[in-house]
DNA sequence: GGGGCTCCTCAGCCCGCCTTCAGGGTGGGG
DNA sequence: CCCCACCCTGAAGGCGGGCTGAGGAGCCCC
């Protein structure tokens, strides 16, 4: 099992690699973000240690870098602030799990092995319909080659129409999903969310995937 | 996405869905298990979130009374125990998935989103008569590969006739299947819209296969 | 505190769908 | 052969579902 661990605090990291030695990992180190881009573009690591706090480029930068360089290597994220921030950030960039500094080593190489177990599936769960593509973990949406930035209700929003993909999905329906069910406002919400998505994944590449079913509702189709 | 927290302990409860809301989820809160098992039935969620350990009802029971009632949702059960023997248990049940308290928000997220990837499409209940094809729920028609675009009204006179191919319908029949019970319009609506059909799923084929039966009503036909 | 962004509301408009209606065609029974 | 019931057909109008643009409230970050 080999695991690249970026950090640049120098005790740290000599300490992380000496325990994770004992415990039967190989292990390189990466001092700065920089440096740790670049190893573990190079290197297959079975998993990588990432500290937030570096000099030069964060941790979540590196975190997202290595995503869109589709490198889906499991990412331990090591973060010595507590606030839900990091939480919620670390997973917008793709990172795997996350631990608290200061923490046991014990627990540290339960998550690594934790992670490992896991597998390959830190794998995105990207859906695709035609050229569109949608990366709901990551919040992310491409038409083509081309990214698409969406708000997070747009993000829902879509997301539903493309889990139901080639279904027609009532209004009520995506109301009652994307929305809390205490929304008493407009329902026609829906038709104002509908219409941004066809301004941003539709009309600016001449398509027309989201279709209306009068009556029904609406249907996401390929729209080769 | 929509999903169901059943947790009994407060902050527990509170934690968890205000994580999930900020990863985008649509959240309800179920704070025992006669509650949960309620609202499971009634609301069409994409997840549910239960809890073991709950007043009154625990989670298992809870899981099988929902299989039991046939609905489907997938569900992750959460629980304070390490034992294996709450995981077999679980899975036997009928839940998808299962965490071990304490656990990340992260991983919860993660496993969550495993869960909605694995979730089953809704598969095409398509009714075809000869080369007519026709897909109720998702509101679409075909003659052989040619998708015909029909209105919501003639879908639901072409599904009624569909669904008795061969047999003889008669307009009053029509009228109170696809109309209001109390629709007190003119009757001679049916045959316009017979018309309407006819104008689009056998005229531009050369076909024939809505036959009039003079004094009875209407009979669709395989028409080879 | 202000600028930008997101979310939501609202009212007006337009087009497509539903329905009605009247007139013409057709077939069957006497 | 005639008549009447039944069915077909084309046109027209009203209405409501869906679309659209503007704008305001809340929020966050600078």
């Amino acid at each position: 099992m080999r695991v690249l661990v970026v950090e640049d605090e120098e005790a740290l990291a000599a300490s992380l690699a000496r325990g994770l030695e004992a415990d039967g990992f190989a292990v390189d180190v990466a001092h700065d973000g920089v440096d740790g881009l670049w190893r573990a573009q190079e290197v297959a690591y079975d998993v990588i240690v990432l500290d937030l706090m570096l000099p030069g480029m964060n941790g979540f930068q590196v975190c997202r870098r290595l995503r869109e360089a589709e490198v889906w290597t499991p990412i331990l994220i090591l973060t010595a602030k507590d606030g839900e921030l990091d939480e919620t950030e670390a997973l917008d960039t793709g990172a795997d799990d996350y631990l608290t500094k200061p923490f046991s080593h014990l627990v540290l190489v339960a998550r690594l092995r934790a992670l490992l177990r896991r597998g390959a599936p830190a794998r995105p769960a990207v859906i695709e319909v035609g050229d569109l593509r949608l990366d709901p973990a990551g919040r992310r949406c491409w038409r083509g080659d081309v990214e698409i930035t969406l708000t997070a209700r747009e993000l829902s929003v879509l997301e539903h129409l493309v889990r139901h993909a080639g279904q027609v999905v009532s209004k009520r329906e995506i109301l009652d999903h994307v929305w809390d069910d205490d929304f008493e406002g407009d329902p026609n919400i829906v038709e104002v969310y509908v219409r941004y998505l066809r301004k941003k994944v539709d009309i600016p590449f001449g398509r027309a995937s989201i279709e209306t079913v009068r009556g029904s509702g609406y249907r996401l189709v390929a729209d080769g």
